[in-house]
Formats: structure tokens, C-alpha cells, sequence
DNA sequence: GGGTATAATGATATATCGTTACATTTCCTG
DNA sequence: CAGGAAATGTAACGATATATCATTATACCC
């Protein structure tokens, strides 16, 4: 089969070109939306680009350096709160943590898959998914509004390689 | 189409029966699996099914009476992990609530169904979506052990009725 | 440039959600 | 009834998220 390529970033790929690529699309987004990307917003999208894996909000109190102090957390919930309705960061609800949304330029996947040993995240576009959704609500009367799928297992390169368990 | 029956919980319908359906399968679930249901956690439980939507733990404790007391957190959060391992119950962690599994035989569906509107809950057989879910997975070679599909929007009660808004 | 409305931040406190730790009780089993 | 596993009682704590209000920065119009 043509197979897309891995949604998961490959074990060694140009990460800042990844992060300056994010940066500079939500600059973008940002002049169409109307929003300002102040220096903290800058600095908390930076700091998930540089992770392919949600982190928590606290995780990333602690991590940030911010004129020599910590900054308070309802800063970080401010600036994730803008950069969620920007369609920049995703919630991981069931884990209670962010990351910067992967797809650059697809409509906004809404199937997340979490390793569950190395954490690494992965956001392949779910067209198939959104319409099984589409399906199974309308088969109920329901219009649905939004989901979030969150997928928990291996990556493939925390697979155990061959055949064996 | 055949279509099948709404997965919501008719408008009217024999609750006491409903509640009484659940209770009696979590006593049968609990002989099979070998733990007790306990006053507790019955309580708890029966408390779920009195509702047919997602209950924060804390709203349980307010509203358990509990030999005359407000219980501790930790009570209900106990009697909450014993009924999710048992598959009574499951948590949506979209909205940090529980609600009671409406299937009572079927295997237990991973697609959730919220009223934003309403709140009212449904739990519809997912098998498309969960094929989905593994095409999609199985394209990433990621493995996956465990998802949970939570949509939400507006159940038949709540959307508009004809063609209006 | 000055006035002003809006957006964003700073700082403190508090609400909400969930767990740890350890002593005690209940209940099954022999 | 003794012994052990399961469940509960109680208190404190940890983790996650938001409320409130004063202040500062930015955009926009004149």
C-alpha cells in the first residue's frame, strides 16, 4: 500500500528547523486571527515544539526560565489557553497536559497517539475516524460538535522490532 | 436504514428499573471478578445511575449522605477505582467526571457521546470507530492498547427540532 | 503626540481534582 | 475463635486550574 509517511517525528530530524517552523506558523496564525504572540506565548509554544510529547502545565512552570524567576501558573494557563484557541496546542485531556499541534498545514487532526513508554506523540490526520464519529452520531441523532480521540500504546520505535513480544 | 435503537436514554422511561438493571450487574459482575459491592460502593454507583450523564467526584461527595456525614474525598474516589476496574463505570476525562456504563452486555463501547447542552451521556456501540482507530494505528506502526473517544455536541433532545435554529 | 479603548500581564489568593499514609474495622476462611 | 486479606476511617497533602483586581503595553483615532 502507498502508506503516508509516519505521523511520528523520525528519531533524528532538524529540530530547529521544526520549532522555527512552528514559531513562524503561529506568527501566521496569529495575523489572520488577530491575536498578538506576546513574549510568553512565544516562549511556552517554544518550549512544547521542543518536546514532540505533552507536558504538563506545572512541567512547564518549572522549565521556564522567565526573568530569572518562575512565573506564576495561572501565566502558563493564559498563554496555553490562547495557543489552544489558536488551534496552536492540543489538551491532552487524559493526561492532563499540552503540546504544540504537529500539523502545519492539514485541517486540525483530532487523533492523538501516546506512547506509553517514551511518551513521544504522535498526530496523524483521522479523516477516516471523523467520519466513523460522523456515522455513529448521526445513526444516534447527535451532532456532534467536537472530539478527541486519545490513543494510548507503543510507537514504533518503542515496538519491540521483529515478531517477538 | 435499520438503524438502531438511540443509544440515549428515552425521555421517559422506567428508572428505577434502570437503576435496579445496574445494580443487579454490578452484584453479578462482582461474583464473577471477586470483589465486594460494598455499601459504599454501591451508593456510589447507584448515585451514577440515578444520572444518566457525567458526575464530578466531588459532587458525589456533596451530594452522599453518608450516615448523616459528607464523606472524605478519598471514600468516593476508593469505591470509583473499584467500579472502573470492574467496567460499572468509566471516567471522562474530558470533563474529570464518572458516569455509570450504560452497557449492560455488549462489549464495553470507548465512544462517549456528551450533551453540551444538557449534559446527557450515551454510550454507543463504537466498532467502526475502533476499526478506525486500528487502520489508522496500524498505518503509524503504533501499537495500541487503550483509547477513548470523547464527542461533544447536541443529543436529539436538546438540537433544534425542524429545520430551524 | 495625546487620548482612549482593548489586550495582555503581574501578583495574590483560592477553587477543584486526586492521592498518600497509616490506623482500624469488617469479613471470609479454616 | 484466630488469622489474614479486603475494605474503611481520618487527616493531611499534592496536583491541576481559575478568580480577582490592579497595572502596563499596544493599537487606533484624532
Amino acid at each position: 500500500m502507498p502508506s503516508e509517511p509516519s505521523p511520528f517525528p523520525a528519531r533524528r530530524h532538524d529540530h530547529d528547523a521544526c520549532i522555527a517552523d512552528g514559531l513562524a506558523r503561529a506568527e501566521a496564525v496569529c495575523r489572520e486571527r488577530g491575536g498578538r504572540l506576546t513574549e510568553n506565548r512565544r516562549a511556552v509554544l517554544g518550549l512544547l515544539l521542543a518536546e514532540h510529547r505533552p507536558v504538563g502545565a506545572y512541567e512547564i512552570v518549572e522549565r521556564f526560565d522567565w526573568k530569572r524567576r518562575k512565573p506564576a501558573p495561572v501565566q502558563i494557563y493564559r498563554a496555553l489557553s490562547f495557543l489552544e484557541a489558536a488551534g496552536l496546542v492540543h489538551r491532552i485531556a487524559s493526561r492532563n497536559a499540552y503540546v504544540a499541534c504537529s500539523g502545519p498545514k492539514e485541517e486540525h487532526g483530532t487523533v492523538f497517539l501516546v506512547c506509553r513508554d517514551c511518551g513521544t506523540f504522535a498526530e496523524p490526520s483521522g479523516a477516516a475516524v471523523g467520519l466513523a464519529v460522523r456515522d455513529l452520531a448521526a445513526a444516534s441523532g447527535f451532532e456532534p460538535h467536537d472530539h478527541a480521540l486519545e490513543v494510548t500504546g507503543r510507537c514504533p520505535e518503542c515496538r519491540p522490532a521483529g515478531g517477538g513480544c
